[in-house]
DNA sequence: GACAACATACCGACCGGTTGGTAATATGCT
DNA sequence: AGCATATTACCAACCGGTCGGTATGTTGTC
């Protein structure tokens, strides 16, 4: 047959299936209560398929973390808070953004490295390298629009833009796991606007309509 | 032999040293990769003891979160911050407090019920259930301070004592996972800072000699 | 002698990983 | 271009070990 009929799925690679896979079922029942065979089922592939992609388990974590940057960094590339011109707004922008993608199930919003890392930091290195590398870069973006911020509004503090940006992200990762503790993304929302209204008060501007915040 | 030479250990019982044992494995790697066999040895009991005092695994995990509620309990009872007058400082104290526990390994400082809500809340509800109630209990405490001292500095706010405590929980959580992340506390005394560099904001009171905070 | 508090021995299921293979595709040679 | 040769991508069957859990003791205490 000449590339005939797909045989039983839309068959992006058996590669691309089992990290699709891997994500959504780590971010369910975390990475050591996920078991390779389950990854293969939900992926459509067999065992073999499986360990030909990947050497072990831990190699796909790894790569699964790769994944997990290169999916969120294209989502927030392209997302709306950009196009404004004052930093500031970029970054407020940036966390109205996250507080809308507090949608749908609980496994659907919540972070794959900020799982993963809590049950390999100790155990395997490259693992938490990975999961670092994803937090840490999503945290660089997030600090080059607060050091223009900085900058513009002449800020001069005790504290850094990234230390800043890192707490941006200490702020969303408690989040999700009251969301998780809770049964409910309310509390992660109210957390993020917490954070928004430090940010105000952090970089205080001429008094606009403000009369109160959400 | 009537009570001779102690078999192999201190002897506080089985029960309360499983307990111990589950605190220091599942929040160095985590619940589910944790075996019963592990705490047994660990516990210096063999697994009939273990399944002689909790029914199943789960059920040691539940038993544990209630036990790490009475732990840490106790500890934030008898805690130094609990003599300031001013309910203000009581919160910023509790913040410090809670700063000046990030020594020692890791696993040493995190929470046991912040790692294990991530790996059970979507399969196992009497975790989840368990965790949520150490984490709002404890987030209780906090806000009957917060609430004092908003009507001491009769702030009138958008915010609710509850969201402004549950913040503080989020922050300390997500802190947690940033120090996995980059296998130091550094950054979540960072993060601790900038929460408590908030709550200051949020409670404006008659300028002290606080020429730049820490 | 009843009962709680353990210990010993064991089970079936499931785990991550290996083996030995096949079909399709890319590559080198003439 | 045409054919042999690697190489890649995948599959089914299986392996030793470990998992949570159980059945059946033994021991000390009231």
């Amino acid at each position: 047959m000449e590339r005939g009929i797909t045989p039983q799925s839309p068959k992006a690679g058996a590669r691309q299936e089992l990290l699709n896979a891997a994500l959504s079922r780590i971010r369910e029942q975390g990475y050591s209560s996920t078991s390779v065979e389950e990854l293969c089922v939900q992926a459509g592939v067999t065992k073999g398929a499986f360990f030909h992609h990947f050497k072990t388990k831990d190699a796909l974590a790894v790569a699964a973390a790769n994944h997990w940057s290169e999916i969120t960094g294209a989502i927030f590339e392209t997302a709306p808070y950009h196009k404004h011109s004052d930093p500031l707004d970029r970054v407020l922008g940036y966390l109205d953004f996250r507080k809308s993608l507090l949608k749908g199930k609980i496994a659907e919003f919540t972070c794959l490295v900020g799982t993963m890392v809590q049950e390999a930091y100790a155990t395997d290195p490259d693992i938490r390298k990975a999961c670092e590398a994803s937090i840490s870069g999503h945290a660089a973006k997030v600090e080059a629009d607060i050091a223009e911020a900085m900058k513009r509004y002449r800020i001069r503090a005790p504290w850094t833009a990234e230390s800043l940006a890192l707490h941006t992200q200490a702020v969303l990762q408690g989040a999700f796991i009251l969301a998780k503790a809770k049964g409910g993304a309310a509390v992660a929302a109210a957390s993020i606007d917490h954070l928004h209204r430090y940010i105000e008060l952090l970089f205080p501007r001429a008094k606009r309509k403000s009369k109160e915040m959400s």
